[in-house]
DNA sequence: ATTATATCCTGATCGC
DNA sequence: TGCGATCAGGATATAA
């Protein structure tokens, strides 16, 4: 499941490989993708490769007179995959769903469960999640302290919501109470500014580590490589569950909550 | 404002 | 070996 730090590890690695390379053409295998590749105009060329969120933002904007803005963006959802393949093209993949031809290689989305994304923008107005990056300068304890409040949502739903917080998925949202030492159930709003400075601290530091890990792979996140993430056996409860808690040897514990999993030590976390 | 539920979708897993 | 049921969850939509 790519949250932040697997669509960023997927940017960096992207980013040296896709920028400055001039699309051929766009090749659309299912149609399900709200793509029309005549909206992508010949042999435009990638100027950039960045990430708002879970979002892949490929910018193929044309600068000069008229300027014309054009960005393709991904989201990977539960099963995605952008595989940059060198020439010569390689063979079809399995629940391949998008070829993206350029100059030097191919790019292709690959996506079983078909959840995942897949858009061109001339307007990146409105695209996104209106929530705060944990990893921008403006994630900050006071800024954090300012969106919880008031909210009676459970903290571990709540960091889920991309309206808040853009890029925590199921995965770091336990992973982060459990380093922050907070029980998922607490009312966001009822969290104490400790509490906060923990919390604040601990996303930052999981985040970033996560990051220089290459990400999770639980199952399914590839890289543009399609090389694993080697972040999960750092992972201190999720998936862990009745298994013996690393700090005090509790059994993990399991609770559902807004039909999602949620994975927590009852005991290191009160 | 928040919760629950359904939807999308398919591979993996489980019980029989 | 196979078959149907269930589960996984990011995001959105709708109803309560």
């Amino acid at each position: 499941m790519p949250e932040l730090p697997e669509v960023e590890t997927v940017v960096r690695g992207l980013a040296p490989l896709l920028v400055g390379r001039k699309v051929r053409k766009l090749e659309v295998l299912d149609p399900k993708l709200d793509l029309h590749p005549s909206r992508l105009p010949r042999n435009r060329m990638i100027r950039r490769v960045h990430r708002h969120g879970k979002e892949i933002i490929i910018d193929l904007s044309q600068r000069g007179k008229p300027q014309k803005p054009l960005w393709l963006c991904v989201h990977l959802r539960m099963t995605g995959k952008l595989i940059w393949t060198p020439p010569p093209s390689a063979p079809p993949e399995r629940h391949l769903r998008a070829r993206i031809a350029l100059d030097r290689g191919d790019l292709l989305f690959v996506d079983a469960r078909r959840f995942g994304t897949m858009r061109l923008m001339s307007d990146l107005a409105g695209a996104f999640p209106p929530g705060l990056d944990p990893l921008a300068p403006e994630f900050t304890p006071a800024a954090l302290a300012d969106l919880l409040e008031q909210s009676i949502q459970a903290i571990k739903p709540w960091l889920l919501r991309q309206d808040r917080l853009i890029g925590l998925g199921n995965i770091y949202a336990s992973e982060i109470l459990f380093a922050a030492k907070i029980p998922p159930t607490r009312p966001a709003g009822s969290l104490t500014p400790d509490e906060i400075r923990r919390l604040h601290r601990h996303t930052r530091h999981l985040l970033e580590r996560a990051i220089k890990y290459c990400g999770t792979t639980f199952s399914d996140f590839r890289d543009e490589r399609g090389r694993s993430g080697r972040f999960r056996r750092f992972l201190k409860v999720y998936g862990r569950e009745d298994d013996p808690c690393r700090r005090c040897g509790r059994p993990v514990q399991r609770l559902v909550q807004q039909g999602r999993s949620t994975f927590c030590c009852p005991a290191c976390q009160k």
